[in-house]
DNA sequence: ACGCGCAAGATTTGATCAAATTATGACGGC
DNA sequence: GCCGTCATAATTTGATCAAATCTTGCGCGT
């Protein structure tokens, strides 16, 4: 039976390291940690409730990624946003996250879109209540669930490396301007894809990039973040 | 005098999972590990002479950067070479390695330069003699010598992370074919250089790429890695 | 007497190791 | 072929040591 391992897959033990580089990961991608702030082992460990080795192993991961960044003193904190580090994460974006967004157009399904667009519909809500967290939540949903759909594993990777490490100060710069209209880039993006229009689907991406990149640069140009 | 207390520093300083991670990175980045290989924690901790606690924490980073991969099993081993993956591969070092040489560019000195050709001059005798270590060690050395110089750290841990997916195929294609005659574009690139033109060593950089990737593409079509 | 700076001790945090626990895979008996 | 047992390896905890930071207070000069 295809199917009996599937509960033995419920029942397997997910690594405690596993759970706490995830819980960590979220607290960096979605903006629980401020730019700059230290992050300690002693305090994760209270904080998360896991052991020593669980946290160190974490922090090292994220490190490597760099959603984090380890100083001469051994300490670690959330990395600052500065504009040269933008101008480089925004060419990896419009390098990677098109191309994905390409490569996964022939794998886009109906029961793919439909998952799509639910997580779409409420992000509107989200952007109106100024539920900041939610908003990063779906945003982040709705570009991995469609990157995931390419199977390109290193693009991927260097994908998520770059959204952790636009996290914190996207948390920073939405919780001041969330009021701000934005148009819905994801509409098209889902139009696209019924449409079977792999080019129309990377220019949405590509807009979208565009739209989220330019919000940082004019928040970077007047505080440091 | 005022340096009294640096050869304490120097043997103190670096804490034992940064030695440990590099010694480890490097036997992936230039073969010493084969493509498929598996990679034991307890290998590891007789192999390298250290604890625990830094082998985990460098095989987490180092899984962390695309070098190896963690299987469900919780075992860990080397990651294998497709045609898909180098695609991927070839798109990203596209995108984000003449970028660093363009960048480069402007802070090219004339000791940089002088490094590059002391760097370059070991290169073709590894070849004639057939040493396959020592040329990887060096090509390697030339082009993030000059990736540094670009400052950039955020395309530099990307170009870190592509090269560490590479070694361990280039590797054994190199011991199969390095007889071949491979006509230098570093040479090429240190013209760029003196000249000061950042088109020149950009497009430079762009083709020594194309090169080594037609190499490996070739031999993936013959065989497995 | 007041304030400044430096140095010794206390405290916090990180690094490393060793031991106990748990999971996985293999071998052998049934 | 299936199930239990055993060996190997990974996971996790706790203890211990080292490094860095913070605090305290003393001495010195003004």
């Amino acid at each position: 039976m295809e199917d009996s391992g599937q509960q033995a897959a419920e029942t397997r033990k997910v690594p405690t390291h596993e759970v706490t580089y995830l819980r960590l990961r979220d607290m960096v991608l979605f903006g629980v940690l401020a730019p700059g702030q230290p992050v300690t082992i002693q305090g994760l460990i209270r904080d998360l409730e896991a052991g020593m080795t669980p946290v160190r192993e974490a922090i090292r991961r994220l490190t490597a990624e760099g959603a984090l960044v380890l100083h001469d003193n051994r300490r670690v904190s959330v990395p600052r946003m500065t504009p040269a580090l933008l101008d480089q994460l925004v060419h990896v974006r419009e390098a990677v996250e098109p191309k994905l967004a390409e490569l996964a157009s022939p794998h886009v399904t109906p029961a793919l879109i439909a998952r799509l667009e639910e997580i779409d519909e409420g992000i509107e809500p989200a952007i109106r209540a100024a539920d900041v967290t939610t908003y990063l939540r779906l945003n982040h949903a709705f570009h991995f669930a469609l990157y995931e759909a390419a199977g390109a594993t290193v693009l991927e990777d260097i994908a998520r490396s770059v959204w952790l490490r636009f996290g914190p100060s996207l948390r920073v710069i939405l919780s001041r301007y969330i009021a701000l209209g934005l148009p819905d880039r994801h509409a098209e993006a889902l139009a696209a894809m019924k449409a079977g229009d792999a080019q129309a689907l990377t220019l949405a991406i590509r807009e979208d990039i565009a739209q989220g990149v330019d919000q940082v640069r004019a928040a970077l140009a007047d505080e440091a973040l």
